[in-house]
DNA sequence: GATTAGTTTTAGGTTAACCTAAAAATTGGG
DNA sequence: CCCAATTTTTAGGTTAACCTAAAACTAATC
């Protein structure tokens, strides 16, 4: 059905080691990663390169690592079967929650497609998940897990949250401009308003009101808090 | 509680493939691994070297190779999670024989204790398998699997039994002296009788009756029919 | 006992996934 | 703008697990 891309175990870790670091922070770092995966810096540099051949994440020289279409939706898959593991043995089989976890992480890469779904269905008929479209959605614990990793702009966020920043992606003049209004990192942000095209911006900073250019929220990766 | 020997996934592959072969054939020759597992003899070669430097199998160069006391005792707990692993899939998720066995396969390494133990208890509750022992005894679809792999070798035979001829391990003039008899692999041996202190002892091939010492016996590897 | 077919071993390579150490670039403060 | 700390990248290993090709050995027949 789809293109799939044989990727092997260890740039499956990467990639839902990145996917859950943005979930979590918003970012990807290689030390983040590295510090996640528990393996040297270096490592990851190349692993991350490999994920840039395969389209999965793209990623220019000490930029910001970004998941691609692809690459998140093959980031998502795998988080899912993770999940879905970590539930089966925990849940269903009582499984402590450091070993199901464990676990999870070394079958997900290895079990058959009809092994998963039939987890899956058994998860259903018992109800610990729901299903939901391909992906799922899980309601173990009262805790809806939301499938959503992508970075978020500033440009594309809502009149009226609340965001913290996280990184400006911008280099040289512009990212100065931006870190002297006060945009740095962990700086809370309120998006006040936007003018008709979506340009320009209004935003609230430590107390100060600014105005940005669409293309220059563009550059500026936030977090929701 | 035991004296834990970490083996890597291929080691313990290997292990597996020899307990098995010898289960079935009652030997296992490198060929018959290297067929088994779809890789060149050399690299099983390579594997076993590593093997017997764990204390695992004993094998002279060119010689047959052995199950040690440890390396039986590995293998046949390498087989009991196979199986195991098996079962649940297969049994209580309802997935295919292939996917389930090529699932075991891959998961089999990787398991935690805990979630190995959870399932056993799981299968043992909805009366799947028994629990005997320490090792398990499978008593699925009527078939009892036996656990034992170990050599047999012809003056272990009781008598009235009848036996096939597998390997002969001698070599050299002994070795000839026993082909000479009739003593070739796939001969049919039937044990007639045995003196007080299991020397000589009595065997019956191709129709003629021989007298055998019991350490010219102990070399003849032989299988059940 | 010599020959041929098959098995086992050796020799020499490749690849993926890691590593350490050091160089290059970026960040953030004065 | 400059400097120190941190992050990212490069350069140059190591190891396990495989491979092919060829050599050494064994088995089985003539």
């Amino acid at each position: 059905m789809e293109a799939e891309i044989n990727l092997s175990e260890s740039l499956e870790d990467y990639l839902e080691a990145i996917f859950n670091l943005i979930k979590e922070n918003g970012s990807a770092r290689v030390t983040d990663i590295a510090r996640y995966l528990e393996i040297a810096a270096s490592s990851v540099n190349q692993g991350l390169k490999k994920l840039n051949q395969e389209g999965l994440i793209s990623q220019e020289k000490y930029g910001p690592i970004k998941l691609t279409k692809s690459g998140f939706k093959a980031a998502e898959k795998i988080y899912c079967r993770h999940k879905i593991l970590y539930i089966f043995f925990n849940k269903t089989l009582g499984v402590s929650k450091k070993n199901a976890d464990q676990d999870a992480c070394s079958i997900e890469h290895a079990l058959s497609e009809e092994s998963f779904s039939k987890m899956v269905e058994y998860l259903i008929k018992n109800n610990y998940i729901e299903k939901k479209n391909c992906a799922f959605e899980m309601n173990t614990e009262k805790e809806e897990v939301k499938m959503t990793a992508e970075q978020l702009m500033l440009d594309k966020i809502k009149v009226g949250s609340k965001v913290e920043v996280v990184k400006i992606e911008s280099k040289g003049r512009l990212k100065r401009k931006l870190m002297d209004m006060g945009l740095n990192r962990g700086a809370k942000v309120e998006v006040k308003g936007k003018a008709p095209m979506g340009d320009p911006i209004e935003i609230k900073v430590r107390g100060y009101s600014l105005s940005l250019r669409r293309d220059e929220a563009a550059e500026i990766l936030v977090k929701e808090v």
